[in-house]
DNA sequence: ATGTATGCAAACGATTTGCAGGCGA
DNA sequence: TCGCCTGCAAATCGTTTGCATACAT
């Protein structure tokens, strides 16, 4: 099922800003901004609205087309979500992110934590940082 | 060693508004943002300010006192650190934050990240969401 | 004594809201 | 056609900066 077919029985239109948001991100190679995604998709699209931008990265993220990336600094990066998998490493020299699998790998330590804290875990939030291998070859900044 | 004397050793004053912030959050039982920090603070120390809050949550920051931490929605809470430990677990009801070790169980899965993506791994984020044992008695918000 | 740290006010920047008109289904 | 969606402008909110003064060491 395309990302359009998706919108559109989610009850949403597939309307410029949210083509050109998604495009944007399509080509982007590191989490960008709302503002750097407006700069990027007014090439694109010279009218779009920075306040599109804004709603149309919303929508985007509720129907789980694109994903939120959180860093230590900014907690406004937005990434392209590839459905199924939600952890993200982020080279901290080029900006490059990937998004890799691996939710089984927490479940020991989910369980150890539930049963030490009497919680019972429903969600998580990881992320990694590092540095990918063509900047590491360009020594460390 | 006392909070107090780390500051000193560092460089830093021991100062009212860092005192009066860190005295929030040991009393706080969930992040708080600036300003919250800022509004429970005034209750002890009427002149303190909202500058002097950011302020010294950068410090007390750098000094490993206080931790931030982030969500999905807000990444703008802070809460006290216990030294050496650096994983958050959340309760998404009543807001209580615990701090839990851990992070060696995060090898495994770093290794394998490593291997597949050819980054190298520094950092980490990670954060847990769930239900705090009092609240998962009082039924599922 | 001396230089760091403070509070206030103003600057700044990002995000949100109100509204008249446009366009997707 | 109908109502969701858009762009613009303005309001809003959080955070940072400039500066004269206060206080920790």
């Amino acid at each position: 099922m395309s990302w359009e077919e998706r919108l559109n029985q989610a009850g949403w239109r597939v309307t410029m800003p949210r083509r050109v948001v998604l495009r944007v991100l399509q080509q982007a190679r590191r989490p960008l901004s709302p503002q750097e995604i407006h700069a990027r998709g007014r090439r694109i699209h010279p009218s779009l609205g920075l306040v599109s931008v804004y709603r149309a990265l919303e929508v985007l993220e509720q129907a789980g087309l694109v994903r939120r990336v959180h860093r230590e600094a900014r907690c406004d990066g937005y990434i392209l979500a590839s459905p199924g998998h939600h952890h993200v490493l982020i080279c901290r020299r080029c900006g490059r992110a990937v998004e890799f699998p691996g939710a089984e790998d927490l479940s020991g330590l989910i369980d150890q934590v539930e049963r030490r804290t009497g919680f019972r875990v429903e969600d998580h939030l990881l992320q990694l940082i590092g540095l990918c291998a063509p900047c590491r070859g360009s020594g460390p900044a």
